[in-house]
DNA sequence: AGCACGCCGACT
DNA sequence: GTCGGCGTGCTC
């Protein structure tokens, strides 16, 4: 016997199948899907089995596989082939994209070997009789109803226990126990408006494979995701919903789990390795019908999916970032065919992308224009800050300052943004004018009050900040940045009394305290909400009634084709956040750019026109969704030789793809991260049947020198 | 990715 | 004369 093993080396060169014989001891136990121990050249190395055989085609004498590595199959068909085409798609290595399907401790060589944890559970095996003292007779009548664990049963000693199983009373067991998971669940239910209804009819009868739905901020989307989750379970079929790591608050955990109690697991980055494995378990083992998750829940191993739903469709999470490059949409809509599922995108402000195909009809596009309960949307007003700085010092202007004033009187709450997209509060020398930077990385530091650190936000340099300039020497270090600490402290001159709660990745960053300082804010225990993207998603407090945005245009002044895009949506969804029970909400919004469109259309909450504008100037830059765009990434550790090679890939790319426009080599949008220089050439085509093999084989070529390397992204989020 | 094999410079 | 640089190639 004979099978053939995908080793757990990333590199582009070694990604194929190898053959191995398998000893008598364990071809019984072989299947398609498991990991297995290999001797690969000097080196003990995993990988996983993908083919089983007689013989091998490669002449040479095989060497044994070593063992296995698991009983249950780890790469289900489904997933094997979703692999494939996933490579197909991002070029990766074959292996990057199963180990990027699987927990830590499912991967292939990942170091934290799979873990079931056990508990003992003790349970009657014989009636107590006159053998027994009263005491005994007591504890055994525990056992009547069924198995207990020690922790069920307070106040008794495992010693107790321990000898009437000694005394063969009772019987002890090892029972695989999940972590962390959910626990209650009180079947809460609410009745739908028409317009859900409607939208939930349309779904279910409609035989299209892809839905775009369409609803205003509090139209209520997540009711009609959970309406058509439980009637899917009570057809026997699974649903997985994927939403951005942000929005896995408690607040819509709770509300999922009030509804579907304990038949729902969580993926999400703030479990332990352990805790996800226990999820993926109980998944792979159909017990749960749902699963919630960010962008890597899309591969969890459901066996009989009915929905996929993909919350907040125009977040920018979906995109993995790095190796493999796959988008979680693209995913979706390959797991949904496979399960006959249907795949259902949701947002209040669809990327243009999904928008133009709904429009062509290639998505099923549903519409929820009003909030639920008749709650009308927040008046949005405008300020001027070019006009409002020459009147006041500072970050406030008078009619937010105003618009505070009267939402603390009126014991109502507001929150505040600080849009930190494309912003870097950086250090200067009052002096010289000197920026820190990070040694590593073509990067400002950012400082840190709390810590007196300042630190790379991209390689996680820090040091304490210098008291004198190194440039200059001069005693004149200064953070010219606005961070929220800063804009607490300017809040505070103003309302000394009001009670402020500050959010951003500093304070959130312990497991908890998010939740924490939501519950917090719920209960109304704080007045003012104040933080960065953060508070901008998916937060539901009806006692908010007023929404400031600090500075509504730093992300338009980012250098990427999505910039307007990016602010259309934050704004928009920030404003949803006001207002969103009986009480009228209003919302400020500052900034220096009051007639960009992006700003203009997201105060008048007019998604229609926005997305007309847009897609006007996408079409005279050739930008998506009329154009396919791949960033060619050019990486090395010497610079000069980075754009050397830089200008030979051009080459390479000019003389095979005669349909494509070729822009660069440039430096990259970061020059420099971890001492590696970036350039980049950005590619823009329609269809160009050549371009997968090409860049195929530019990344295959580099992959084998080292010194520089060549990565593709399709379809970049930002460029 | 590692690691061995192999062919050219300054050193106990 | 040798130690060791890292370019090239291979791993079932």
């Amino acid at each position: 016997m004979v099978v053939g093993v995908l080793v757990e080396i990333t590199n582009k060169n070694v990604d194929k199948i190898f053959d191995y014989l398998v000893p008598e001891e364990y071809q019984a136990n072989i299947k398609i899907g498991i990991r297995v121990k290999v001797p690969f050249a000097t080196r003990i190395l995993e990988g996983f089995i993908l083919e089983i055989k007689k013989e091998t085609t490669h002449a040479k004498n095989l060497k044994e596989i070593l063992g296995l590595l698991d009983e249950d199959v780890i790469l289900n068909e489904e997933l094997l082939e979703l692999g494939k085409k996933m490579q197909e798609m991002t070029l990766s290595s074959l292996i990057y994209c199963y180990q990027s399907m699987l927990p830590k401790s499912l991967k292939a060589g990942g170091k934290n070997k799979a873990s079931k944890k056990y508990e003992q559970v003790f349970f009657l095996k014989k009636e107590p009789d006159e053998n027994l003292n009263d005491r005994q007779k007591e504890l055994l009548k525990c056992f009547q109803d069924g198995p207990k664990r020690q922790k069920d049963l307070p106040n008794i000693s495992l010693a107790r226990i321990k000898l009437l199983v000694a005394k063969g009373y009772l019987e002890q067991q090892q029972q695989e126990v999940y972590r962390g998971s959910i626990q209650k669940g009180t079947k809460i239910k609410y009745p739908l408006t028409d317009a859900q209804q409607k939208v939930v009819d349309e779904i279910e009868k409609s035989s299209d494979a892809v839905f775009l739905l369409h609803g205003v901020t509090g139209s209520g989307k997540t009711e009609v995701y959970m309406e058509l989750i439980e009637n899917a379970i009570k057809k026997g079929k699974q649903s997985l919903m994927l939403v951005p790591e942000i929005s896995l608050t408690p607040q819509m955990i709770e509300r999922f789990s009030a509804r579907f109690g304990t038949r729902i697991a969580l993926l999400h980055s703030a479990l332990s390795d352990g805790e996800k494995y226990d999820e993926w378990r109980r998944i792979e083992r159909g017990e749960v019908d749902i699963v919630i998750g960010a962008r890597s829940a899309i591969f969890a191993p459901l066996k009989s999916i009915a929905y996929i739903i993909i919350d907040e469709e125009h977040s920018d999470s979906y995109k993995q970032e790095n190796n493999p490059r796959y988008d979680a949409k693209e995913i979706a809509k390959i797991r949904g065919q496979y399960h006959c599922a249907k795949v259902i995108m949701g947002s209040a402000t669809p990327t243009l992308e999904s928008y133009a195909r709904a429009k062509k009809n290639v998505y099923h596009l549903l519409y929820l224009p009003n909030r639920v309960g008749g709650g009308t949307l927040p008046h949005v007003n405008i300020i001027d800050m070019n006009e409002e700085m020459k009147k006041v010092k500072g970050h406030f202007s008078k009619p937010l300052i105003n618009a505070l004033d009267r939402t603390l009187k009126k014991k109502e709450q507001a929150i505040l943004l600080l849009n930190r997209r494309g912003y870097s509060s950086f250090v200067t020398c009052k002096n010289c004018g000197f920026v820190l930077k990070c040694p590593t990385c073509d990067i400002t530091l950012t400082y840190h009050k709390s810590s007196h650190i300042v630190r790379c936000h991209y390689c996680g340099y820090g040091t304490t900040l210098p008291k004198v300039c190194p440039e200059c020497h001069e005693e004149a270090i200064k953070d010219l940045g606005v961070g929220t600490e800063k804009i607490e402290e300017e809040l505070k001159s103003y309302f000394p009394s009001a009670r402020i709660l500050r959010m951003d990745f500093d304070t959130t960053n312990k497991k908890g305290s998010h939740e924490k300082m939501i519950s917090l804010f719920g209960n109304q225990q704080a007045d003012i909400l104040l933080g960065t993207q953060i508070v901008a998603k998916g937060l539901d407090f009806p006692n908010v009634t007023l929404v400031g945005v600090i500075n509504a245009d730093t992300s338009l002044n980012i250098p990427d084709f999505r910039s307007s895009e990016a602010t259309f949506s934050l704004l928009s969804q920030v404003a949803g956040r006001s207002g969103r029970s009986i009480k009228k909400g209003e919302v400020y919004l500052q900034t220096y750019n009051p007639s960009h469109y992006a700003i203009r259309y997201a105060a008048s909450n007019d998604y229609f026109s926005f997305y007309e504008q847009e897609m006007k100037n996408r079409y005279l830059m050739k930008y998506p969704p009329f154009y396919y765009l791949v960033n060619v990434k050019i990486l090395s550790k010497d610079e000069k030789l980075c754009y050397q090679e830089s200008l030979k890939v051009k080459n390479v790319l000019h003389k095979y793809l005669k349909e494509t426009t070729i822009l660069g080599p440039s430096p990259d949008s970061i020059y420099k991260v971890s001492n590696i220089y970036r350039y980049r050439i950005i590619l823009k085509y329609k269809s160009e049947k050549m371009l997968n093999e090409i860049l195929n084989r530019l990344i295959l070529h580099y992959a084998r020198t080292g010194k520089v390397k060549v990565e593709v992204d399709f379809n970049p989020v930002h460029l």
